[in-house]
DNA sequence: GCCGTTTTCGGCCCGACTGTTTTCAGTCG
């Protein structure tokens, strides 16, 4: 309501208040307890405590949540009642355009929009010509096919050939792949490139005969904006060398801590853009990242934190966390094999995890409730550890090793489903949600903390069962069971699987916060899985994750003492 | 409407591209 309530106001014309609902709608957003709780807990002063939330809206708040309305919301509607959220996911259209539409035309939903244009109204609109129609029909289009954002597994790789074709341009300096891909946020909207060389019309020139691209949206001096055949959005952006630094700092964002470094610039005299920082017209900072970051006063932040969550007061102050490397991890604790619904056998994961730099992994397949992957009961799982028992003899040489594990699934009450003398002798014993998805918060909380309490499980794996994209997470009081961790020495498992992800960045920083231990596993079912590591790496990165609070980047016997 | 290492009043990020205009408003990131 309070983004919508930016659109209503925006469209009348009204200065600076559209932003100050905007920054209140962030601020909002970004809390993982619903502000009904805040309001309930702390009242009207704990809703001021919100990042952009001051009197007014924490007023319009507490309104909504006492009388289940907004005054000058509705006042707003009355005015425009118009589904601006649905109209304004259409690209190319803002609040201007939505009031010229409405006033002139009546359109209030997307199917109105569409109605107009077909019907060839829009082009008579003044500022709207043949071009502007076309424009909003492509739009609806891709609204329609897209249907929003893709996880950043589905779309790195290929985006990473693409930088690599551009690469070998004659004439270019620098490629990197910037925006939300470079802060790895577990989905990607579109695909940022950038260049660095004097040669931007003929860099352009060769990116648009690109065999991927599509569709040209725009292209300028040094911005161009095309559709890939992939049906996502790539923007190339050309800058010469001497601004890399800054142009790299412009395009990676977010806008958010972009807008607050920019703020921090002002306050020193100096403007900070995509070219430089500069004081008057004189560049003070530009060539590199870094020195950016250093003209401001503050130390480098790496790429995934940059949200403005935090990352730059801690910069400010030299109290960044030393992250976890790309290249940390000494094991991976989930992987499936063969005897359940993994591809491989558990000899071939091995070589893979080799090959792949690992020095142990840990098998954990399904257990006996999860039928249909052929889940092990007992006796099944005492027989697999004889097998890992003589290949470790194999292996023993080669330095690695394979531990004894299982993903042993919690039943609806928090029981499981293999005996506790088996656990018992199991290396790492994971455990994990499968089913009753549904249940209700309080129901579901206590069954996975019944699960942490049994002294034998070591991590909750893939904790919240979400699917990004096609299953929501279970409805669970992530604090409650992050002191629960805390309380009964459990891991709990950053999933690299990209269309897991879960624990998701957010959770990791509060599980990290309350010095709790995690593990990044692959959840491999099959050899070429062991690179998917990197997302999950990605993820603990997002939520602020050292070394020392990642299980697996732990030596093994560290690793194994750490355990129940 | 919000906020304070410059402020409790007076600021609020900055530039590229498009379309429809003859100089710029709107949108985007």
């Amino acid at each position: 309501m309070l983004r919508e309530m930016a659109v209503l106001l925006e469209m009348q014309g009204i200065a600076w208040k559209p932003r100050a609902y905007e920054k209140a709608a962030g601020g909002v957003e970004s809390q993982d307890v619903p502000v009904a709780d805040i309001y309930e807990q702390g009242g009207i002063p704990a809703l001021e405590r919100i990042a952009g939330v001051g009197r007014g809206i924490a007023a319009h708040i507490a309104e909504l949540l006492q009388k289940g309305s907004i005054k000058e919301y509705a006042a707003l509607k009355k005015k425009f009642p118009v589904n601006v959220t649905e109209l304004m996911a259409v690209e190319g259209v803002g609040p201007a355009m939505i009031r010229v539409l409405w006033e002139k035309l009546r359109v209030r939903s997307l199917a109105d929009l569409e109605r107009a244009a077909v019907t060839g109204k829009i082009r008579g609109l003044p500022r709207f010509g043949e071009k502007s129609e076309q424009k909003i029909l492509k739009g609806i289009a891709f609204l329609r096919a897209s249907g929003g954002r893709r996880t950043l597994g589905s779309v790195l790789l290929e985006a990473r050939s693409m930088a690599a074709m551009i690469r070998s341009f004659p004439g270019v300096h620098d490629v990197a792949i910037a925006g939300s891909m470079r802060r790895r946020k577990e989905t990607i909207g579109d695909i940022d490139i950038l260049v660095s060389s004097e040669r931007k019309k003929e860099i352009t020139e060769r990116f648009l005969s690109l065999p991927f691209v599509a569709d040209v949206q725009g292209s300028g001096e040094t911005k161009t904006s095309v559709r890939l055949k992939n049906g996502m959005d790539c923007d190339l952006r050309v800058v010469p060398p001497a601004s890399w630094g800054a142009a790299l700092q412009y395009f990676t964002g977010s806008k958010e801590h972009n807008v607050a470094l920019r703020e921090i610039a002002i306050k020193k005299g100096l403007k900070l853009n995509e070219y430089g920082l500069f004081r008057g017209k004189k560049a003070v900072a530009g060539r590199t990242e870094e020195e950016v970051y250093k003209a401001l006063g503050l130390a480098y932040i790496e790429p995934e934190l940059r949200e403005d969550i935090g990352e730059i007061e801690a910069a400010r102050k030299d109290a960044l966390p030393a992250l976890i490397g790309y290249d940390d991890l000494k094991g991976d604790l989930q992987v499936q094999t063969d005897w359940t619904d993994g591809e491989d056998s558990i000899e071939k994961m091995a070589h893979a995890a080799m090959a792949a730099g690992l020095g142990y992994i840990a098998i954990t397949d399904h257990t006996k409730s999860l039928a249909m992957t052929g889940g092990a009961d007992e006796k099944k799982l005492l027989r697999q550890m004889g097998e890992i028992d003589a290949l470790n003899k194999k292996f023993k040489q080669k330095n690695f090793k394979i531990l004894k594990g299982a993903e042993v699934n919690i039943g609806k009450d928090g029981s499981l489903d293999i005996a506790d003398d088996v656990l018992a002798q199991l290396d790492v014993a994971g455990a994990a949600v499968h089913s009753h998805f549904g249940l209700p918060r309080h129901e579901q909380t206590a069954r996975v903390i019944r699960a942490m309490e049994n002294p034998h499980i070591d991590i909750i794996f893939h904790l919240t069962g979400r699917i990004i994209g096609k299953r929501p997470a279970i409805d669970l009081d992530v604090d409650a069971v992050i002191a629960a961790a805390k309380r009964t020495g459990t891991v709990l498992e950053v999933n690299a699987y990209p269309d897991r992800m879960d624990i998701k960045d957010e959770h990791v920083r509060r599980a990290v916060a309350a010095g709790v231990l995690l593990s990044i596993d692959s959840d491999a079912h099959s050899t070429r899985h062991f690179d998917l590591l990197e997302y999950g790496i990605a993820a603990a990165r997002r939520g602020w994750a050292e070394k020392k609070d990642i299980i697996n980047a732990w030596p093994v016997e560290k690793m194994l003492k750490m355990l129940k």
